[in-house]
DNA sequence: CGGTTTTGACCAGCGC
DNA sequence: GCGCTGGTCAAAACCG
């Protein structure tokens, strides 16, 4: 059911933008796509695919765009958030949702550098997981930005990171 | 000494 | 209301 979903929305996302869904070389596993604006670089995934064919998981994009750059070779995996309810609302009304999306990255560390600063203010252990959840929030005054850092239950390989929110400022190393 | 992490407590939402 | 769960607070510990 999820390969089958999977293949569809990489056939949509074909057909809307005539790109080919062939692996980079020298990043064995991705696949990349490239938007008049953005591009995505890593996996599709079924939560997605109503944002996406409406087209506006657009700005998420935009705001990913460094990030994908940063992942591209560590076989990067865009998801939806954990608890990404979206599937269920208006697709088309983006301002409603909080702007989120999670990169599923296979890494052995967890601190990945991203071009911002954070500081971590809360670590909980969720159901469902060995690991432990640690919740970061963006350095810079008044940006609203959190991040979710776990690493993946099902494969401790992976290290799930979730973005929440708009940064409103440039990223600072 | 100042900024960051650690850690248990606290709180809010939800289902029963 | 009560318990479960996940998110945040904040004081103490840590560390350069």
């Amino acid at each position: 059911m999820h390969i089958l979903l999977f293949s569809f929305i990489i056939e949509m996302f074909n057909n809307k933008f005539g790109l080919p869904n062939s692996p980079e070389s020298g990043c064995a596993g991705r696949t990349k796509f490239e938007f008049p604006d953005a591009y995505f670089d890593g996996w599709l995934h079924e939560g997605y695919r109503g944002a996406m064919i409406s087209g506006t998981i657009e700005n998420p994009f935009n705001q990913a765009n460094e990030l994908f750059d940063e992942f591209a070779c560590n076989g990067s995996l865009l998801i939806p958030a954990p608890d990404d309810n979206r599937e269920s609302e208006t697709v088309g009304e983006m301002s409603e949702f909080k702007e989120r999306y999670a990169f599923k990255t296979k890494s052995e560390i967890e601190i990945l550098d991203d071009g911002y600063r954070w500081r971590k203010y809360g670590k909980k252990m969720v159901k469902n997981s060995p690991n432990p959840r640690n919740y970061y929030k963006c350095l810079i005054e008044g940006c609203p930005v959190k991040k979710r850092v776990e690493r993946d239950g099902e494969d401790p390989s992976y290290v799930i990171t979730t973005y929440e929110g708009i940064h409103n400022h440039q990223s600072v190393s």
